[in-house]
DNA sequence: AACTGCGACAACTTTTTTATTGATGTAATC
DNA sequence: GATTACATCAATAAAAAAGTTGTCGCAGTT
């Protein structure tokens, strides 16, 4: 039994995302030596907090969502990982274990390829590198503002920032709220889940947003930035 | 936000499990060194097939299912997973990817050993060796039992063999088929899930069974023994 | 050509999960 | 000491998943 693979022929074209634009026929070749491919299902983990991370993986197709877990059952999560992302980037660098889980909301085709081979091409590419940089210092950033967040909002503004930001990425995945639970959208904001879906409902009796069974439409979206704001 | 671990002074204890007896110092030391320690929640992945494997985990409790996974969403249940039990052995020496997923029943204390230090130890001490091949050996054993099931036996024999394989489990994990849904029992056995009910149905009517709610009791044992054997 | 062994589909029921709401408790802040 | 900002619990309600059954069709066998 064969893992699944895609052949070799379609990885060139694969290579095609934007970020491996910059990479010579070597590099190409380097990368494609020391990768895999790997479709995920739905459901599947991706990444899992803790374990030992020898490889970064490169989603093509399908979104993820990523996030940390404590010692308890409790989930916080951080972002949804879009097609043209890299997960465990960090990972590979400094420590060499993951430091947060990921699942697959719905099947994702990704590839691996060994933390190796991208140390290598960044020795040699500079462009490519710059890139990666580009990305590490955007999800730095993110993180403070997740970090500030959670230490100075409170439930309106936590919630609202969660909304502003899955609804950032409706214009592209339009089923993005589906594929999300109450649940999972107040692990976004870091409240219970009885608080989520008060607020959730106080919001659309307020008319800022629009309920409509798992989806959620922004109707006032420069109040809800004010509240954002506000915290 | 620190992985879930934990200290070192439960890992001591933790490497009391059997087959770790034969250790000496500096080798258990080894394997802390180049160890972590990881909480698997019920339904996460501990392995996904195809993607890259640079440790071994080591079940320390819990229960887990091992299965692969073909082009469709066809799956094949291979074995339970119990505490004492390495995962992804085969894949650290030969290959370099992981030839089947797995994924947690329970919730999964399971410790995590980066490939090189179980190959030192190899080298080092050859009684743990042969307790690895002994794994080995068993596991083939096994993989040829389940190829002759797939290949030679038709539903009658194969559902007899998963019920008398998972009954076997059922002294140490009297819960075991609470954990399995009928999907899980028919991926067992290679068969539809409708094909598992109905045959399940039919045992019953034939008392070879006992059917209560999830779980399953087997009362005549030498007829079903007989059932599979015939295939 | 009839028969066997099984998967696929559809319709339906049951169980499990998720969502929702109100009530209560509590730590932190005013 | 009152108020605010939540979490937690319990009780339903609603939605989704799992389980069940009958029917059909097809690929191999006899």
């Amino acid at each position: 039994m064969k893992p699944i693979l895609e052949t070799d022929s379609d990885f060139i074209c694969d290579v095609q995302a934007p970020c491996f634009q910059t990479l010579t026929n070597d590099e190409v070749e380097l990368v494609r030596a020391s990768k895999t491919q790997v479709l995920f299902r739905k459901g599947d983990n991706l990444t899992k907090q803790g374990t030992f991370a020898s490889y970064v993986l490169f989603v093509m197709k399908g979104l993820a969502r990523q996030y940390i877990e404590g010692d308890n059952a409790k989930i916080f999560n951080l972002r949804i990982i879009k097609p043209g992302e890299f997960v465990g980037l960090s990972s590979v660098f400094a420590r060499n274990t993951f430091n947060y889980s990921s699942v697959a909301l719905t099947d994702c085709q990704v590839f691996l390829v060994e933390k190796e081979a991208i140390a290598q091409i960044i020795r040699q590419n500079g462009t490519f590198g710059l890139g990666i940089i580009r990305r590490y210092c955007e999800q730095n950033s993110n993180l403070f503002d997740t970090l500030r967040t959670v230490m100075y909002k409170q439930m309106n503004g936590r919630i609202a920032d969660t909304l502003l930001y899955i609804d950032s990425l409706k214009a592209e995945n339009p089923e993005i709220f589906q594929l999300l639970s109450r649940k999972d959208v107040a692990d976004f904001a870091g409240i219970s889940t009885e608080s989520a879906v008060k607020l959730l409902k106080s919001f659309e009796k307020d008319g800022l947003i629009e309920l409509n069974e798992k989806d959620i439409s922004i109707l006032n979206h420069g109040n809800l930035t004010e509240i954002s704001r506000r915290g």
